[in-house]
DNA sequence: AATGAAATTATTGCGGT
DNA sequence: ACCGCAATAATTTCATT
């Protein structure tokens, strides 16, 4: 996001090195490296950091202790697994009873292919990111799981055609 | 995605032991294992999955090189990093001219707050995952690397009140 | 392809600064 | 907090099956 002078907010960070959430510099730079190479071990971390290998581990693990670097995870190629298909599906909730909502949103994350369930502002209430095998199991999916639960208002489906994740990479 | 014994499409495979893409039980119990932490020791992979760590440093090297693995990925607390909102912006392209399409995509990724971009069927042609540090950051997205774009007829914005990845984002 | 053993390299705890 | 060092552990190569 580009910087911006005007805007309110939190006032600008006076003390040199430390920027958002009491992360300095070099934290900034170890996550970084981490969201491009997860697996770039600690050795190389430190060399890239300028700081010793053992400070560098502490670093790190300070990073997840604080929730800063959740984990890590490999990035799979779904087609090489027999999901070549992805989807996105828009989904209206017909009551917005709070229990439907919750309930919702307990089951979907589990249901078969489910890659991530983002719960969003405006006219459509969830949008779900899937993998199936083939449009015949993908149209089952949403007969089976989002069509046939009473929660469930409407469910627009888009085909993705292709996904480009920013690098570096963050959350899918 | 459920079975569907009477869906067209490739045949199913007949051989024991392998499954799509030509891997087999253990190399999806490799990447299985990977999906869920992408920093699981070679050793401990080898342990699980009941092989000798020589032979799975070749798996999962082999995993790689033939892109069944793409990568290792830190998962990253944005709020932690100072970007605590994220959005879903669905963007419909103006002139379907291909060359504008071909340069919107290639342009975008690397817009700062981006996290993916989706190219989808339907309404709409786009759908960008952002994150931004506050609202006003969000609106100056937009209207600076969206709105002023010719190429963008329209760009809707949806906040993310809650992303909720699937564990593991991999079907097994 | 898979393995065990050996060599290399990385991780990790700790005492000192 | 950071670092260097020493001990432990993991990775990687390679000869063999």
């Amino acid at each position: 996001m580009p910087k911006d002078r005007r805007s309110p907010g939190p006032a600008p960070r006076a003390v040199p090195g430390t920027t958002p959430g009491g992360l300095d510099e070099v934290d900034r730079e170890l996550v970084r490296l981490l969201t491009v190479d997860g697996r770039m071990p600690n050795n190389a971390l430190a060399e890239a950091t300028g700081i010793a290998p053992s400070t560098c581990l502490t670093r790190v693990r300070s990073l997840r202790e604080r929730g800063v670097i959740r984990g890590f995870h490999a990035d799979v190629d779904l087609g090489a697994l027999g999901q070549p298909l992805q989807a996105l599906i828009a989904i209206r909730i017909s009551t917005h009873s709070r229990d439907e909502i919750d309930r919702f949103r307990a089951k979907v994350p589990a249901l078969p292919g489910v890659l991530s369930l983002f719960h969003v502002s405006g006219a459509n209430d969830y949008l779900l990111h899937v993998s199936a095998a083939s449009p015949d199991a993908l149209r089952e999916f949403v007969l089976d799981h989002l069509t046939a639960d009473p929660a469930v208002a409407h469910a627009e489906t888009s085909l993705i055609f292709e996904h480009v994740r920013a690098t570096p990479a963050a959350p899918v």
